[in-house]
RNA sequence: GCCCUGGUAGUGUAGUGGCCUAGCACGCGAGCCUGUCGCGCUUGCAACCCGAGUUCAAAUCUCGGCCAGGGCG
């Protein structure tokens, strides 16, 4: 169930209730797609403010397998996480050359990357791991085409994820965990409302943007969601998929979007990026050397509180381990922390204004629309 | 004093006459990363110990010097 409490111009502040507690959107779940966070524990995550986080069904189903999960009768007590927990369903991997062998209307032949064995997934098998995971939300199985894919073949992919909806919604049990579908279509506008149409009018508890943010842009992206976002339930919880960014996910909360989840905060802590008020800093350079201050001056988190930049800077530059644990605290910390000034904003009737202010400090990169691909 | 061996980017190395405007790794600099298998990706910087020869052509061969290591006295 999903619950909007304020709603400041597109954006909107509410609340989504799952099995394990009230997530208040909109928000933003750090991956841990094989049950844990990387380098980071729950009871840190707790202390960094996240509400949720999300697990990847077929890679937990690979390891350490339903098997195991069952014992321990389901992920939440597994993995010691007591709150909410969303599970993808592994359509993503469909991007990925080491887990996909190929995939039809039937189902997915996904490859096992840890002994090469291949196995077929259809829509009803993903749907069943999810419940044995025990999630409190399950993503539908959808096929995710790389950006760049031509239009054809985006349709295609488009239409089985259609039928793969439909499927899972019918063979999911809603008494035991929530259910969103995804609508696919690239970033061609017809393909894309018609799949937001078609997902919005089917039983889903949320719905969800997929195949954003592999490539398109900025304003692609931004196009792309307004236009399936009209076509959506105002009522129902908006997902964009793989939304990332500090200045991404101010901008789509902007739009409407109410749920986020991306590797991008822990991908760039581990390469070096860091998050500030003023921008993202690239800790390994000279420049932090002797920098006493903290790596955000505006920042509580952690390692804010203890730690210099120069510090910080030398355990990159001597390759620590733990380099990673404090990048990636700090930020999603900061991620966190933006998403509940976002939140209270827009209570407050002032998202615009914070926004503004947001963007008069924060530099962002001059390159936003460099192309990169999955392999 | 004599003999042997070796001197290639900051470091470690590849290269024994033309394929070397010298390859690789680490380093240093710049950029990137968006439903994560990934301490990753892209790109730039930086060297043939010195001098004289041989040769159409030398990092590579010869001679002298300097330096380092080893052996003999």
């Amino acid at each position: 169930m999903f619950k909007i409490n304020y709603e400041d111009k597109e954006a909107r502040a509410g609340k989504l209730y799952t099995k394990h507690g009230i997530v208040e959107t909109p928000f933003f779940m750090p991956i841990a797609t094989k049950g844990t966070a990387k380098q980071v524990s729950p009871d840190e995550l707790k202390l960094i403010g996240s509400q949720a986080i999300i697990a990847n069904a077929f890679v937990l189903h690979l390891k350490p397998g339903l098997e195991v999960l069952n014992n321990f009768k389901g992920i939440h007590k597994f993995m010691k996480w007591d709150k909410t927990i969303f599970t993808d369903s592994g359509g993503f991997q469909i991007l990925s050359k080491s887990f996909l062998h190929k995939a039809d209307e039937k189902g997915v032949y996904f490859k096992n990357p840890f002994d090469g064995s291949k196995k077929f997934f259809t829509p009803e098998d993903i749907i069943d791991i999810e419940e044995q995971i025990g999630s409190d939300v399950a993503m539908a199985l959808d096929f995710v085409p790389h950006y760049g894919n031509s239009k054809d073949y985006i349709a295609e992919c488009t239409r089985i994820t259609h039928l793969w909806a439909e499927r899972c919604l019918k063979s999911h049990d809603a008494k035991r965990q929530l259910l969103f579908g995804i609508c696919q279509g690239g970033i061609f506008k017809d393909l894309r409302e018609k799949s937001a149409k078609f997902i919005n009018n089917l039983d889903f508890d949320g719905i969800a943007l997929g195949g954003l943010g592999i490539g398109e842009g900025r304003e692609n992206m931004f196009n792309t969601a307004q236009i399936a976002l009209h076509h959506i339930d105002n009522a129902k919880p908006r997902y964009l998929m793989g939304v990332g960014s500090p200045e991404d996910l101010i901008d789509c909360v902007g739009l409407g979007i109410d749920c986020f989840d991306s590797r991008f905060p822990t991908m760039n802590a581990r390469h070096g990026g860091i998050f500030t008020s003023q921008g993202k800093i690239n800790i390994e350079k000279v420049q932090y050397k002797n920098d006493e201050n903290p790596l955000d001056e505006n920042c509580k988190c952690p390692v804010c509180k203890k730690f210099s930049k120069a510090f910080i800077h030398h355990l990159y530059r001597t390759h620590e381990p733990i380099r990673d644990r404090y990048g990636n605290i700090h930020n999603l910390y900061f991620i966190q922390n933006l998403m509940k000034d976002i939140r209270k904003s827009i209570k407050n009737n002032e998202f615009n204004q914070f926004k503004k202010d947001f963007f008069k400090n924060y530099k962002l990169n001059k390159n936003k629309n460099t192309k990169f691909t999955y392999s």
